[in-house]
DNA sequence: CTGAAAGCGCTTACAG
DNA sequence: CTGAAAGCGCTTACAG
């Protein structure tokens, strides 16, 4: 069908190994042979099918990156490190969003025994340690971000610590009664934050309440969306005895929790989680991720072990920092809003 | 390196065109060969190489979804009809995110040329016809998603419509000095909602005042952002005699510039576009997208295209449906704001 | 600088 | 049901 190099190769009046040279290479071969080469390639529309090149070569020049959900503001930065870190690289980067309806375990094996790359970045995807260490056995080169398993290399940061941060100030901010709103708690950084945010109450001598703990219903990207801060926020508004001030699993939810209360007419002090661009604009305060950084270290360990596959596994973990701003400090009123 | 199928068929004492058939017709081989080979390959870590059986069949069962950005609700709701439209068909989907910054066309054309997938859906990628047509010569299936050309499938929304009669459902509200927040102009959706924004005003008799149409700063994703929205609706509300309502280029600005109106105590009707997750939440007016059924039929057309390669090119436009929230009814008036 | 040839790991008529 | 063999389209020592 195609036209393969053998049909160059008849044409320009060369073995297909020269032709092979002109598309490689590029070395070794006479400026006569290259120009004749090049020309019928033109006119005949000829490119090296990657199919093949892969096989002979046995590698395909091909990053995938494996996620859970698309459309999610920390992954969208974190790939736009990992983008960032491999332009000088002669590689290919490709996106594989597994679903998160069936078998995520299944499908990400599905993807490592394909071994259609030569490297992966599995990024947000949880699993226990168990199950790692079987994908080890697939040999392939593998960084993982947002989690951690000891055979891997790995970049995270550390959830527990900036929930913890996150509730302290707000103790010290003088709050006694203070909610959180979560998530899907099947998710590690969910059970994390929540972990941090129940430690730092407990330090501080406060009551943990898990009725002050708030999630709304849709789980769609487990809970990370507007609608499930609003929701959350709504239910914590109906509480007879309200909250004080509150941690919020994700900036992505704060936005929603704060339109619930722009409805609701009542605002307390609120601390997100993440530090997404909107979230300036917000005034919200925040513990925010070094999503790009993450993403471009991510990609520096997976081209760096592709060079040397011996290397240490070495694992990477961020502090969230605080970025104070304005949600963080109103005080508890009323208020008339629009919209 | 990795155990080949000879290694199998080694062990277990057969051909390779047994072990090969074992994984994959499943006929024609006997119970025990079977389960031999089936048993050492098992104990081997055996699984077929993605590129070797590309190159044999000459078929990848992949298919490349090419986008400009990730993290739009656009493109992920549309991928989430892709997705579900092909869980019966044997593919799997990547997606290639082409870098903005860089050659855009020369990125897809490398994609199309590696030939790596069987097929390839396009999404909110604009060129010129005649860079599509040129684009016909690697004769792969293609599917164009939020774009239009004579030689491809394609699925598109009609912008031109939707921002007519949103804005003439604005006039019809009784408004006369109507604005526009814009975005990056050398976008084709962002030209025709202007296009049919100015229709509308000029069909009803009401003058065209370019300094009427603002945009943000921020250019990234070609102005769709909430801080693009932010910063136009800023500028909007400094001029001298403002505006009575605004046609709002997408949701996502439109979440934007409410987010400037509160903060200026300022507002005035507001329509947006797309009818993202959140729009129903925030009350805000919008032409809908059918984005989910836009990628659930791209992927239909697609697939069948592969079945039948000589079907007729099929287009389809869908016309944005109107919803109707609060946002476009509020009268004009200044109010308190929290946050 | 150039070509013949082996090899990459699989699939698939074909003959039995 | 099974195997020998050709073929998929390229790369890469090797010999010249």
């Amino acid at each position: 069908m195609a036209v393969t190099i053998y049909d160059i190769a008849r044409e320009a009046e060369v073995s297909i190994a020269t032709v092979s040279r002109v598309f490689n290479s590029n070395t070794n071969v006479s400026e006569k042979a290259r120009e004749r080469v090049l020309k019928v390639a033109k006119e005949m529309g000829y490119h090296p099918q990657a199919m093949a090149q892969g096989l002979a070569r046995k590698k395909t020049k091909l990053i995938t990156a494996i996620v859970p959900v698309l459309s999610n503001y920390f992954l969208t930065e974190v790939l736009d490190g990992v983008q960032d870190g491999m332009t000088d690289a002669d590689f290919d980067l490709n996106i594989y969003n597994v679903r998160s309806s069936d078998d995520i375990s299944g499908q990400v094996e599905h993807l490592l025994k394909r071994g259609m790359a030569e490297g992966y970045l599995i990024i947000s995807i949880h699993m226990p340690e168990k199950k790692w260490r079987q994908f080890g056995n697939y040999k392939q080169p593998i960084v993982l971000i947002d989690e951690y398993s000891s055979l891997f290399d790995s970049i995270s940061v550390d959830s527990v610590e900036g929930a913890y941060n996150a509730t302290e100030f707000l103790i010290r901010s003088g709050h006694q009664r203070i909610a959180m709103i979560a998530a899907y708690r099947g998710s590690k950084p969910v059970s994390d934050r929540i972990l941090g945010y129940r430690r730092a109450l407990e330090d501080h001598g406060l009551m943990v309440d898990e009725n002050l703990i708030f999630t709304g219903v849709d789980m769609d990207r487990d809970g990370f969306t507007e609608r499930n801060g609003y929701e959350a926020m709504l239910k914590l508004l109906k509480t007879d005895y309200l909250p004080d001030a509150c941690f919020c699993n994700s900036d992505i939810q704060a936005l929603g929790a704060i339109k619930a209360m722009q409805d609701a007419h009542i605002t307390i002090p609120l601390i997100g989680f993440d530090d997404i661009r909107f979230s300036e604009l917000l005034g919200l305060t925040t513990m925010k991720q070094p999503m790009y950084d993450m993403g471009k270290l991510a990609i520096e360990k997976l081209l760096n072990r592709l060079t040397s596959p011996d290397s240490e596994v070495s694992h990477t973990v961020f502090s969230p920092e605080m970025i104070i701003r304005s949600s963080s400090t109103i005080d508890i009123h009323q208020e008339e809003t629009g919209l």
